[in-house]
DNA sequence: CAAGTTCAAAATGCATTCATTTCAGGCCTT
DNA sequence: AAGGCCTGAAATGAATGCATTTTGAACTTG
């Protein structure tokens, strides 16, 4: 249900509510959402200050709405705000890194939890079916395909939990650790492959049960293990595997 | 144009970053910070425009900081933006009150799983002192102590989970739904005031025991039936003793 | 020669100003 | 007389301007 970027229209009813699930206001437009693509895509260095001036350039627009869209994204905790200094991006140490993971793994099972209350069968059986196209990924040892549709279970599961208020925290800790997640994903997780596979059936079971605290359980290690593959490697940034 | 001497402090340090966690930014003084409590503390009905002008006026700031601050509680999710029309304050439907209980109640459960790991047996040895304390103000009928306990014992538990993203994230959901909370609170626990002191003997157990799962699932469940207790009785406003 | 000082250029924070949009009331049409 | 239309006032969104602070580098000094 994440909006396709394309917003071509205008505003179809005149009563476009913003709230904070869908954070922006109007912000000239997109502004707010096409900054914080900026900055979790990283085309700002970690801890790089924020170039007010040249943004309010490139994005065309004056000084004042990108304070508001640089504020809310400090509020959003991507930026932090120096007292006269300007925005930098908000450097991530390694402690940030573990409180955001064990965050985000408590999310997962929440979603888990709830998912078992309202997941329909069907939504059952297209996880399933998303669950063997990643193991045939892992079988032709394809990592971005394997991503991709990890990725997708997860959501899937997020979605199942239909609860908007989990779906816009999730996606505001998401964001803040994107960079970092992408490293982690594709650099450490090679020797826990197999595990994270049984980790996978060992969810898809529990969700064919809705046993609810279990995957909760279940969802939370998952998400630990993949932190510790991760940071054991790289805490700063050590490219080598 | 502030005439007061009132920059006559300073920053003690001049490093004092300003991030997510401590969301404002520089926002003429604690602008954010006032306006937000404000907001919190109900000052404003449900679903009112939100004055910017007279706002203006009585914070004695001009509109653009003015401006910034709504747009940071917009993200924060207290407000609603509507464009060309400014703000309102966010009106809950029963829905969103659901779903933040239950986002909260993971947030809890999740506190009580990382405290397990974490805790010292002095925090333990304090929450049960605090737990004597509210069995004490339960045997008199004292509600008001009996609150406070409990809120001082869920917050123990937060601290004790040492993860400052997900305080964060605690203080956050509950600002949104502080107003409602207090009523719920206060009105319609009465029945089951028994079973939520069992609920809270069964939590320290688990904690002296540091089974982080179960207490996970206790959380859960314990914020979940005060949530029942809550919606079942008052959705709007019952201010029934 | 290094460390501290000074001073101008740049940047930040806020106030003010300007263009659009919304909102309200009265007028006209049917 | 009811409903729609039009016009002016108020409000919103953004741009510009100004005072203060920071920054960086040249300069002085021990």
């Amino acid at each position: 249900m994440t909006a396709l970027p394309a917003q071509i229209t205008v505003q179809p009813t005149p009563a476009q509510i913003i709230t904070g699930d869908v954070p922006a206001g109007s912000l000239h437009g997109e502004l707010l959402t096409h900054l914080r693509d900026y900055i979790v895509e990283g085309h700002l260095p970690d801890g790089a200050r924020v170039p007010e001036r040249e943004l309010c350039e490139r994005f065309g627009v004056s000084r004042t709405p990108m304070r508001e869209a640089l504020k809310v994204l400090a509020s959003e905790g991507l930026l932090e705000l120096l007292p006269n200094r300007g925005a930098r991006v908000r450097p991530l140490s390694s402690q940030d890194l573990i409180e955001l993971f064990d965050l985000i793994g408590g999310l997962e099972a929440l979603a888990g939890r709830l998912a078992c209350e309202r997941i329909t069968d069907a939504e059952i059986d297209e996880i399933e079916h998303l669950h063997k196209d990643m193991y045939a990924f892992y079988l032709q040892r394809d990592m971005p395909g394997y991503f991709r549709c990890n990725q997708m279970i997860h959501h899937a599961i997020m979605s199942a939990a239909r609860n908007a208020a989990l779906s816009s925290a999730y996606a505001t800790y998401g964001a803040r650790i994107k960079r970092v997640r992408y490293a982690a994903n594709f650099a450490h997780q090679r020797d826990r492959w197999g595990e994270a596979i049984r980790e996978h059936e060992a969810i898809l079971d529990a969700l064919r049960r809705r046993a609810g605290a279990e995957l909760s359980d279940i969802l939370f290690a998952h998400l630990r293990n993949k932190m510790v593959a991760a940071t054991h490697h790289s805490t700063s940034d050590d490219p080598e595997k």
